[in-house]
DNA sequence: CAAATAGTTGAGCAACTATTCAACTATTCG
DNA sequence: CGAATAGTTGAATAGTTGCTCAACTATTTG
């Protein structure tokens, strides 16, 4: 079965998930994903960075499965693949805030 | 009342908080430090690291009060101060582990 | 078809990070 | 006291990261 729950895979399995949330561009990106489906263009204009700086960004957090894309016409549309991540995003929130 | 629950501070502080557990050196010292107080020597030995890389990353976590460094004699023991980071390390853990 | 729009890709770069090394401080022990 | 041990500190460095720029693909519209 499951050796011991610290093998270096998870080690690092484990560390590249909290890095997925550890830049302010992602957490804002996550932040405006919470409440559902949102545009990329929707996301370059409320971040304030070029298409390409935030598309660099989402390929990250696809290639980590924690975003899902959807194309339609020539927009792109992004949301939260991995609910366990809101939660993570969450909590740590309610840490910062009233910790 | 309380403001947006993301202005910049809060963003770069959260964004913070998950940078401590993005790195596979921080996540097995403090996997080392969930059953409670450890020392320096046993972390230098348990991670193949020198004294200087582990004393470096324990700076780190110390600055952002996750953990807490207590000197007895020559050694130093390490325990953790954030208990909500434990929180968020088990579930990161869980998550990886079983879906 | 050409022009416009939306987004992606890869190169390049400045800033940052994790580590090591060497020198240092602090403590114990003889 | 001097030697040994435990850890810290700062500089140097190799590697990583987040962004921009320019060129590209894909789609729509005239």
């Amino acid at each position: 079965m499951s050796k011991n729950t610290v093998n270096p895979k998870n080690v690092s399995d484990l560390a590249s998930l909290f890095d997925a949330l550890s830049d302010p561009t992602r957490i804002l990106i996550i932040h405006a994903l919470l409440e559902g489906e949102v545009g990329v263009g929707e996301l370059v204009e409320h971040l304030g960075l070029t298409k390409s700086a935030v598309s660099h960004q989402l390929r990250g957090l696809r290639d980590k499965r924690i975003i899902r894309t959807r194309k339609q016409g020539r927009n792109v549309f992004v949301s939260i693949d991995d609910e366990h991540v809101i939660d993570l995003f969450q909590r740590g929130l309610d840490h910062i805030l009233h910790g």
